[in-house]
DNA sequence: GTGGTCTAGACCACA
DNA sequence: GTGGTCTAGACCACC
């Protein structure tokens, strides 16, 4: 009914590996961030998720569960999925452990299958490196 | 009984989130590029494995398989499996692309959740500067 | 449920000999082959594969994986295993160097049998005569 | 202590796809039948095959055991394993009918994955002919 | 003893 | 629901 005010459009990048509902999850936060979406927002339902990227309901649902797991979110039942109050400070430093330890994870596998420590620095550096030309192009 | 040259012993990392038959595959691409293992070399029987790092023998079997299919090995029935000859090339780089991959998509996971690019960055200098005083020490 | 298009029926021969893996990668092969099976083209998941030749989840997995590595075939998980695109070149020629490499198999037991080349060539030209006529029947 | 008259010698085509211990029944079947070996006649004991090829003992045996449940053979303990008496009729038979039921299985395989009737019978002609040549070289 | 195939089941992440 | 991994065990041909 109040699908007036739009707040935030879901896009899919399907060749990122990175799972779908991780995909939701990630933009909802990044739109928090950067302002888009504010306390006491609504977020769109499952179905308007579902006829914009053409994704399976319960993936959509999941994302869903996850937001409001870590508090991101709180879904009220026949109204709708809404933007937390005050969520921006732990947001940032629950993302920002949550990579670390993906990173340190990433090291360990390489360590463990036999690459040596300076191919692995080398790797880091140039990905890096790269990461910083990318945005200053 | 006495089979003299042990060629390799496996070792597990059961928390690595790897599944075991790929770290399997990985230590034997590790001890060919390391020069531990040389074409001809026979690798341990399915059941020497199973009864060194206590896993299913499909579980090797397995990575014994699909060793095979890369063509970094070659088994024959009743005899054993043995390092093919000239595996070297190949070797490397598959691992190696595979770890670039798995960066590449922690980096598109940590953009797409907002992060800025210079946190990325220092994130990623502060691993590499850490592995590096890791090896030092 | 209603999955609408049923893209391939498999079948399977006990008394062959050749493993029930190798006879789901050949069917898939031949339908592509036929084009009874296209680019992107679903195949039946695994589980209605089980439930339509009784045969055990884990061979219909193998027999999947196998395609995938060959990249016939490309599985998603949670998605289901979509035929790939422009697999027609190789598809042909690896199944029947494959058998042609059994058909000299067959020649040199026969060879080394101490059979005469006269009989051999008789019996190859009597096998192809039948065949012919059993399909003109 | 007779080994005077080594009777025959066995040779290995280790890339022939012939399990060993059949190319051995096969050369001793073609030994009798050119006349290398006659009724009464000593085949070489397990260990001197087993130093002439460098083959498994129980490969061996596993040879010497077929030959004997097929009657080409006997093998008197202690003593040696000679030649059967008259073998020849039955074991021309016996091997040709084997040939040609494993042609059909081949035939069979080639029809189930879906090979078409003409490539095949090509295929057979193709292998005939080439035969025919290879004689006549 | 060796690897190769298959069954019968469990648990997982993802859609 | 989907495929992916793993366990526990069987039987086979071959060495």
């Amino acid at each position: 009914m109040d699908s007036g005010n739009p707040t935030i459009r879901f896009r899919l990048d399907r060749h990122s590996g990175l799972p779908v509902y991780r995909q939701l999850v990630n933009q909802v936060r990044h739109g928090i961030q950067i302002g888009v979406l504010r306390a006491g927002d609504k977020l769109p339902s499952v179905r308007e998720v579902v006829s914009q990227i053409a994704v399976n309901p319960n993936t959509v649902h999941k994302a869903y569960r996850e937001m409001e797991a870590i508090g991101m979110v709180r879904g009220e039942a026949g109204v709708g999925t809404f933007v937390s109050a005050q969520p921006q400070q732990w947001v940032a430093q629950d993302l920002e452990s949550e990579l670390r330890a993906a990173l340190e994870a990433w090291i360990a596998n390489a360590l463990s299958s036999g690459l040596s420590t300076s191919v692995i620095v080398s790797m880091l550096n140039q990905a890096s490196t790269m990461l910083e030309q990318r945005v200053s192009r």
